[in-house]
DNA sequence: TATGCGATATTCT
DNA sequence: GAATATCGCATAG
């Protein structure tokens, strides 16, 4: 049974994972640095409805001067939250149907960030069953539009500090992370080719086609 | 299993 | 007016 994902509800008498708070000063200044960093780490979410949370097991680096980067252009109103300083959210609202969660990289003023695009559900798993319709647990928020809607993670996220005590957060590893390895990006149009897409090696919740998830 | 397409809203040209 | 860091369903193999 590899393809069960060990969660919360597997221990009952500990009804919520235990998760330590990231601290800014431990995330990697460099984006695709930090996009590696973050495979394993928990995001939280803390909700009028309750915590959901989840295993980060894939993620995509958008590093300044990147073509595919919603910065390469300069500031625009979409864009601000790209610049601020490392460990806070750029949410955004894409295809009339997703939003995306992503955590900003290097120093204040300098646009870039990591795409998350899929979590291992540990904590609160009824609720984003519920938020998504009902579906497998390891399909519950595989793919950056199904974590947004599964986490309940809109444009009133846009952002927030995630190294701070608030209504998004990130925590460390709860367990020892598997094996990395890293991929072209899904989805873009330019820079295609470059290696610049990270995820946990055998997860069942990793996105995209077979051969990026090997 | 793999590929293709429509839906949908916001942003930028 | 075009493009889009997607999803879910449809269809073919």
């Amino acid at each position: 049974m590899s393809n069960v994902i060990p969660t919360s509800a597997d221990r009952p008498d500990d009804r919520l994972t235990r998760l330590r708070r990231l601290r800014r000063a431990e995330l990697p200044l460099a984006t695709v640095a930090l996009a590696r960093y973050l495979i394993g780490k928990v995001l939280v979410r803390e909700h009028a409805d309750g915590r959901t949370s989840g295993r980060i097991v894939e993620t995509e680096a958008y590093p300044p001067g990147d073509a595919s980067g919603h910065a390469f252009r300069g500031p625009t109103p979409r864009n601000r939250a790209l610049y601020l300083e490392r460990g806070h959210a750029y949410v955004y609202f894409v295809y009339g149907s997703s939003y995306m969660c992503n955590v900003t990289s290097e120093s204040a003023r300098v646009g870039a960030g990591v795409l998350l695009r899929a979590l291992e559900p540990l904590d609160g798993i009824d609720l984003m069953a519920l938020r998504r319709g009902a579906g497998r647990l390891c399909d519950l928020a595989r793919g950056p539009g199904r974590l947004a809607a599964a986490m309940a993670i809109d444009r009133r996220c846009d952002g927030i500090d995630l190294c701070a005590a608030g209504d998004l957060w990130l925590a460390a590893a709860p367990w020892a992370t598997g094996p990395i390895a890293r991929s072209v990006r899904i989805g873009i149009t330019s820079e295609i080719g470059r290696p610049r897409r990270f995820y946990e090696r055998g997860s069942p919740a990793v996105s995209g086609p077979r051969r990026l998830r090997a």
